[in-house]
DNA sequence: ATTACATATGAATATATGCTCATATGAAGA
DNA sequence: TCTTCATATGAGCATATATTCATATGTAAT
């Protein structure tokens, strides 16, 4: 194949789908975005149910939610995050299936 | 939701997971996997159209070799390459068709 | 206003990652 | 065997990333 033959990916589109696989490239915000998919937790819970500090957690919260794949609500003190990207949630589980059964 | 209800993901499933995405997670390669899922390719070729040196691209082949995402069969001298993960393409492709339709 | 609680954020640090440069390996032909 | 070509690999470096620690912000109750 010639150099000019191939279907090129732009250069935004290729940072684009870097960005959601760098997304779901760490165990934490694996743990975290699968916790999400079944459950709506604030912060504290988070932080709890996957053994990390509350600062560590917020941080991840922060890099998700400025990629739009979660969002929260607020009760109170409290704010509760959920799944704001269910192509994104798709993808992980699909990662997942295929990594159970080998 | 109790800490003791959740569905949790193994370790080793998170791990497995993790390494899925972050190979897919780097811009290089998702190039080189893009590229190879349109054709076979030996690693000069890849490093021409690409525009990036030999020894870069034979580094991130090595690391997908690992990975079992790609194979490879020797002619001669050369080497030609080529996607050895259905799925793994598969999510690639489902990120681009993500990301290029907003 | 003061305090307590829930979360966010900035700086610092440690580790991981991707590239380059130089060199090694390995196959094929002279 | 010597050379050439295609590819691989190791060391070193620069950048990115994830965490911790300390502190800030913001809400609600007293």
């Amino acid at each position: 194949m010639n150099k000019n033959d191939h279907s090129f990916l732009s250069s935004e589109i290729v940072e684009n789908v870097s960005l959601i696989f760098k997304a779901l490239a760490d165990p934490t915000r694996i743990k975290i975005l699968y916790l999400l998919s079944q459950e709506e937790c604030n912060v504290n819970h988070i932080a709890e149910v996957l053994e990390m500090s509350q600062s560590a957690v917020s941080h991840q919260l922060s890099m998700l939610r400025n990629l739009r794949l979660v969002k929260y609500r607020r009760e109170g003190k409290t704010l509760f995050y959920s799944c704001d990207d269910e192509h994104v949630i798709s993808l992980l589980k699909q990662a997942i299936d295929h990594s159970e059964h080998h």
